[in-house]
DNA sequence: CCTACCGATCGGTAGG
DNA sequence: CCTACCGATCGGTAGG
């Protein structure tokens, strides 16, 4: 019975965040120049002026979901490369992890918004995600080298590590959760068109 | 001497050309809703409203901004695969083709507003879209069954030549045309890190 | 292709 | 967080 169209209490911790989601669907969607303050207070049933009260501009949205996104996708992979194993084994968990991540219900809108809508940041906060980046990155290359000392890869140059994530990122575009392939098998047939078979 | 500012005849066949290489570079560099008619009008000295006399809409700028992009690349990869030779060469000579009107200068804008712009077409200009990358595709799918058939690559998969797309057309987030790497550098590159060795 | 303009929409704010 | 609003900008058009 209660309340009728908000049936959370007053103050209510997770505001920010219930943006920033609806925020981050609609800019994967729309593009960010596209989206107008007016669809995401819609989507969250505040009035036109109210997500200002939670942020200071648009671009502030923008940066807080495309952080997120950078960090949520970073912990993951950092996390399975810690799980340890053979160089093969480790490769294939930041596989899975980093795809889960880019495709699973609840991160993938932050992803896409990550990969895609970067370019409307302005110069300190591009600055700031550049940063986060090329040390996600620098976990793909010391896994490729220790691929290439193990002999199951034959080449890992920057191109391969550049190669190899785009074909990951890319995913975002051609995936659709209820298609045929799961994300495991995904990740499965990508690290065994890359890996030479096991001895 | 004579003209000042505008040095080609009164009736420029390419006016019209010259409208869609400047919306084509502000749609890749700023994206379609954050680009106004005004910037393409300055960009080819024109006032606001005179675009229109050459297209009926912005939409329609973008329609063919895409078309011609998905046009030319699908011209360049279909004489590279008619060109003959062992499934590997046919595949290498793709492989090249594809990338250099990603990257060339003078196609890459339109490749980029393809890959990231369409999102804005309406309905039925985007299934006519589809149905063009859609032949483009082919053309790939018949290029890895035959390297399949050869022995020279482990899986021709949608996945994988959804993945092979993908880290192709991600170079355009990464290449720099001033850096180490010429195109047909990274093109072995990459031909090596998914074919088999040549026995 | 230019001049002059219109209606709609947008990000953001004051004041409560 | 809502109400009411502002100044700026935008896509597009009429009329030449």
């Amino acid at each position: 019975m209660a309340a009728s169209r908000r049936p959370i209490s007053k103050d209510e911790p997770n505001r920010r965040a219930e943006i920033l989601r609806a925020a981050s669907r609609l800019f994967a969607e729309k593009g960010y120049a596209a989206t107008t303050i007016r669809d995401i207070a819609k989507a969250v049933d505040m009035q036109s002026g109210s997500p200002f009260y939670h942020f200071k501009s648009k671009h502030d949205m923008l940066l807080a979901v495309v952080l997120e996104g950078i960090e949520t996708i970073s912990r993951a992979v950092s996390e399975a490369a810690a799980g340890g194993g053979t160089p093969r084994q480790v490769f294939e968990a930041m596989l899975l992890a980093h795809l889960e991540q880019l495709l699973a219900d609840d991160g993938r809108h932050f992803a896409a918004t990550l990969l895609h809508e970067s370019k409307h940041l302005d110069a300190e906060a591009h600055a700031a995600l550049v940063e986060r980046k090329d040390r996600y990155e620098g976990l793909w290359q010391k896994a490729l080298a220790n691929l290439k000392r193990a002999g199951d890869i034959g080449d890992d140059s920057h191109v391969a590590r550049l190669f190899l994530l785009g074909g990951l990122n890319w995913t975002v575009q051609w995936y659709r959760p209820d298609g045929v392939c799961s994300v495991p098998v995904i990740a499965r047939q990508i690290s065994s068109l890359l890996l030479k078979k096991a001895h």
